[in-house]
DNA sequence: AAGCCGGGGAA
DNA sequence: TTCCCAGGCTT
């Protein structure tokens, strides 16, 4: 595994070539169900705005939410900021180096805090994300239920047992690597390609010729349907009104138009001048993993003055900076 | 142990 | 459409 990643993995992302804790923690907290090309984009920005912890624990919430803005799992950049503000609290401004302790921190799990220790400190710390997963199943024709949490339970110990034990500071971020890229370039969900692995050889699931049986899940998740009904307020200078999500629920603590149970409960909460004018937008559908939203939206003049206490107008200069769902944002700049 | 949390890429 | 991605937190 390790010479085959020095000699065919990836070795070009931004977040390689550093041992800087603090790089690799924001580029593993962004890639948490998250693929490589969508981070890339997020990656540079948040590092141009944020070089170092202590940069990001100064800066206010809001302005981590903008930057995330768009990247999903809203919790992760809110634990992100507070994660900044324990390691310079608790820890003086430099990250743990035992995967012990940085699993102690928000947002950084069993998983990350491994990775992080391996990349950063060459500790002998096991990662299971979905890769690794899908890459031991596989090579050892595990068709265990990962749904059952023993049979996840064995999958970390099976990790564990795997792990180099010689030139750690060497070996840890080579292997750790290796796995990972093995898991995103070959051993891939659908048509593997298996003849280019170098596990091939030792592979179970490839002796069978059936790699894509594993991993086994069976546990799924109905989805979900809800129709949400948005008020895109606009005062006369332009100005749309934008209010903060709840802590708790989707988009907590995000920027959102105002959000009714339904159309009646919308147009009730407008002055009768300005429900006569409304504009109502033919709805659309925003789809995420476990649940499809029917997004309607009604557009209405009013006059400048507040709407409630949680929010106030913001110009189309400022809303662009705030954190924001991202069929919002969309929206917001359709109309633009 | 189970439910919840966004968005996008890929097939 | 469906699946899942460098998962973790809350209940």
């Amino acid at each position: 595994m390790i010479d085959w990643q020095r000699q065919h993995g990836r070795h070009g992302l931004p977040w390689q070539g550093t041992r800087d804790p603090y790089r690799v923690w924001l580029s593993e907290i962004m890639l948490q169900q998250t693929q490589v090309t969508t981070v890339l984009g997020y990656y540079a920005r948040f590092l141009e705005r944020f070089p170092d912890v202590a940069r990001l624990a100064a800066a206010p919430e809001d302005e981590v939410l903008g930057l995330w803005s768009g990247l999903g799992y809203y919790s992760r950049a809110r634990n992100l900021h507070r994660c900044a503000c324990e390691v310079m609290a608790r820890f003086g401004g430099a990250f743990p180096r035992t995967a012990a302790e940085l699993a102690t921190l928000p947002g950084i799990g069993r998983s990350t805090a491994a990775a992080i220790a391996a990349f950063c400190f060459g500790e002998r710390a096991a990662i299971l994300d979905g890769n690794v997963k899908r890459v031991l199943t596989r090579a050892f024709g595990i068709d265990d239920d990962l749904s059952e949490a023993r049979h996840e339970r064995a999958l970390w110990a099976r990790a564990e047992s795997l792990l180099p034990e010689h030139d750690l500071a060497r070996s840890m971020p080579a292997y750790t690597q290796g796995l990972m890229d093995l898991g995103a370039g070959i051993c891939t969900l659908r048509r593997p390609a298996c003849t280019v692995c170098p596990l091939v050889g030792d592979c179970v699931a490839a002796g069978q010729g059936a790699p894509a049986r594993y991993p086994v899940k069976t546990r799924r998740v109905a989805r979900g349907q809800i129709t949400l009904w948005l008020l895109h307020a606009q005062d006369e200078q332009g100005r749309v009104w934008l209010q903060q999500r709840p802590d708790k629920g989707i988009w907590a603590r995000l920027f959102c138009l105002p959000l009714h149970e339904g159309r009646e409960a919308l147009t009730d909460s407008l002055p009768p001048a300005a429900r006569a004018e409304a504009i109502e937008h033919a709805p659309f559908r925003h789809v995420l993993t476990h649940r499809d939203l029917d997004i309607h939206i009604v557009s209405a003049r009013l006059p400048g003055t507040a709407l409630g206490d949680d929010g106030r107008w913001f110009t189309p200069h400022e809303w662009p900076a705030l954190g924001l769902p991202a069929p919002i944002r969309r929206f917001l700049q359709a109309q633009a």
